[in-house]
DNA sequence: TCCTGCATGTAACAACTGCTACAGAAAGAT
DNA sequence: ATCTTTCTGTAGCAGTTGTTACATGCAGGA
């Protein structure tokens, strides 16, 4: 397929398959809207480590992953770092674009080398505007992240730490790992110090909760790499 | 303004101004198309402590309250109920109504006498398609969810119980509270147990913060209704 | 090779929260 | 008024987590 993202991307990044023109929200356009989308989308290219935008920037423009991993994390007020979700190739970023305030609520950072696609906030409403139907693509999309962020906020609740780290484990194994004989395997490395900002917690309560995981069989570690046994992918 | 609301909800409720043809979703619609949608609207009458649907039920309707005060809550699975929000007349319940997932994550009980409007996902999907507008409003409402939610989220993952409450009371107030001379005032009596489930801690653990934070003067305490001294509402 | 930096594991203690039990206060009901 | 129920406040103890400190293992660079 001709995509621009291609060229631009270069070979250190795995592009997602899914480009404008197959991705979800674009699927009731004409051919040469998608042409024309494609043509305004502002490619760009983020190194890891590198910010999309940061928490209390104005909210003008919303982002597609086309390769590589964002870390979404905000700063609570006594200064704590909690790490909201990471997300992937094919997922949007910048849902808060719409919303009053006009600041991010959040920071984006990427945490492997990354292209994205950005939609400014003016291009995106009269895209609605003209297609009732991205408009409704758009809002089931925004209801699943509700879905998502009120499963999140359940598993925050648990006061038990264990549970916790269980629970984020599962959602991460869920959104990014790989079915595998042996369970689901989460494929790229997540130090304790990664998980304990996923988990608001400390560092070391993290070890002794994986340690507890690993004793009581519900987790493996191979190479680095977690593994899940009692999870099959939906 | 004539209203079916008002005959149908007799004296016992406390009608939000709000109503159809006034709300935010529906500005741009014309006032033949207002009525055509205040006809099909289903209006209900619940008494406090009915649910308007449980955890668990096939999403397929929406509600607006035109009066009253709903609990939003999930059980998770050890058993624990966690309230997530309180929604009040002109709010909407339900925007998870579009989520693949077909079920309600969470329970809505009313915790007032209540009036509510629902409208049917067909219904919904249909307007939409026909009013792009009421799209983006659509939109931009799931924006302000998320980005509500994801503040939420930041409350809980503060593993300080005193800090928390704060937060929470911080929360409400800004959506139930009354400004006054000294500070803002929360409405409605709130026990310390609603609280607990609310913050996700034991009812106990309420009652020490609570005094924490009186001895801070961060709340005051008058005639059974909490005040924020320190909070101006925007 | 050694050194350095980083991730992990362990230990001990302090602080906090959950849990249970009980007593007094407040609000309704009969 | 009396009884009942619900809410609030207090206390003590057990269990969990935060915090700090230190040892180990592992990888990359000089």
């Amino acid at each position: 397929m001709a995509c621009l993202c291609e060229q631009i991307a270069g070979s250190g990044i795995d592009l997602s398959p899914v480009c404008i023109g197959h991705l979800w929200i674009f699927q009731n356009l004409e051919a040469d809207e998608v042409e024309a989308l494609s043509r305004e989308a502002l490619r760009k290219k983020s190194t890891a480590g590198q910010a999309l935008f940061l928490q209390g920037d104005p909210t003008d423009e919303m982002f597609l992953i086309k390769g590589g991993r964002v870390k979404l994390s905000k700063v609570l007020e006594d200064g704590t770092e909690l790490t909201l979700d990471i997300r992937k190739a094919g997922d949007f970023v910048g849902e808060n674009m719409f919303s009053e305030e006009g600041r991010y609520p959040i920071s984006a950072y990427c945490i492997e080398d990354t292209l994205t696609c950005g939609f400014s906030r003016s291009q995106f409403e009269q895209l609605v505007l003209q297609h009732p139907k991205v408009g409704l693509q758009i809002i089931k999309n925004l209801s699943e992240r509700i879905a998502w962020l009120t499963r999140r906020v359940g598993s925050l609740a648990v006061t038990n730490i264990e549970d916790r780290l269980y629970r984020v484990l599962t959602s991460v194994a869920k959104e990014h790992g790989m079915t595998s004989p042996q369970g689901t395997i989460i494929q790229f490395p997540l130090t304790h110090e990664d998980l304990s900002f996923l988990i608001g917690a400390h560092r070391v309560s993290i070890t002794r909760a994986m340690k507890a995981l690993k004793a009581a069989g519900k987790i493996l570690h191979e190479d680095k790499r977690l593994i899940l046994p009692g999870l099959k992918i939906a």
